[in-house]
DNA sequence: TAGTGTCAGTTACTTTTTGTAACTTGATTT
DNA sequence: AAATCAAGTTACAAAAAGTAACTGACACTA
């Protein structure tokens, strides 16, 4: 890939942002922690998909993922620290489509 | 594709948001006007997706194409105020980034 | 005047990502 | 024993992205 002088940080930030979905999933989480079929359904994005992108999300520490042993078992994903952190720049993205979006 | 009660509007800005270059295309753009050429250097982005993208932006008026008939021919890509609109969504990110990316 | 360079793309082709839908696992209810 | 549920996983087809070579209009150079 080309070499150029853009800022690693938010080069690996638009990484994981710019993927498809991730930012949608992280909206739905401002809304509190959630299981996986119910951001499934909130959104239009497939089970594979939203798997994909927990994990990744998971690992970079941006989402927070708890099982409890219910029967079915159940498993819910809360944003970390570093994932609310985020909350500013969806509410903005949130504002601009409304204002901006017809 | 699912049906969900999710905002048409946010839904419609994340899918061009949430295109990979689309949200590095417009930081660089805050910098001011550029051509075509300054675009491609400054971000690890292909001739072929920044022309693709820059014609999507500009079809949405996020972004305006210019054409000076300079030899060879200039073109220059800005925001319009419907883009720089977006400056605060983007100056978030990357005030984000720089807080919590390593 | 044939060759070289510039800019702003476009084309052809390969590799990666996504979309879709069916399947799995383990415990429970019918 | 068959059906149900949550939370995924798998297999396969379709769409998008990566890569590099090519184009066209003009001007400059040898």
């Amino acid at each position: 890939m080309k070499e150029t002088k853009l800022c690693p940080r938010l080069s690996k930030a638009m990484e994981l942002l710019g993927k498809r979905w991730t930012t949608l999933i992280l909206y739905q989480l401002l809304d509190g922690p959630q299981r996986f079929n119910e951001i499934e359904s909130a959104l239009p994005v497939s089970g594979r998909l939203l798997s994909e992108r927990l994990k990744e999300l998971e690992k970079e520490e941006i989402v927070q993922r708890k099982v409890y042993a219910d029967v079915p078992v159940r498993v819910e994903y809360s944003l970390t620290e570093k994932g609310s952190a985020l909350e500013g720049a969806i509410r903005e993205v949130e504002n601009w489509s409304q204002t901006w979006i017809k």
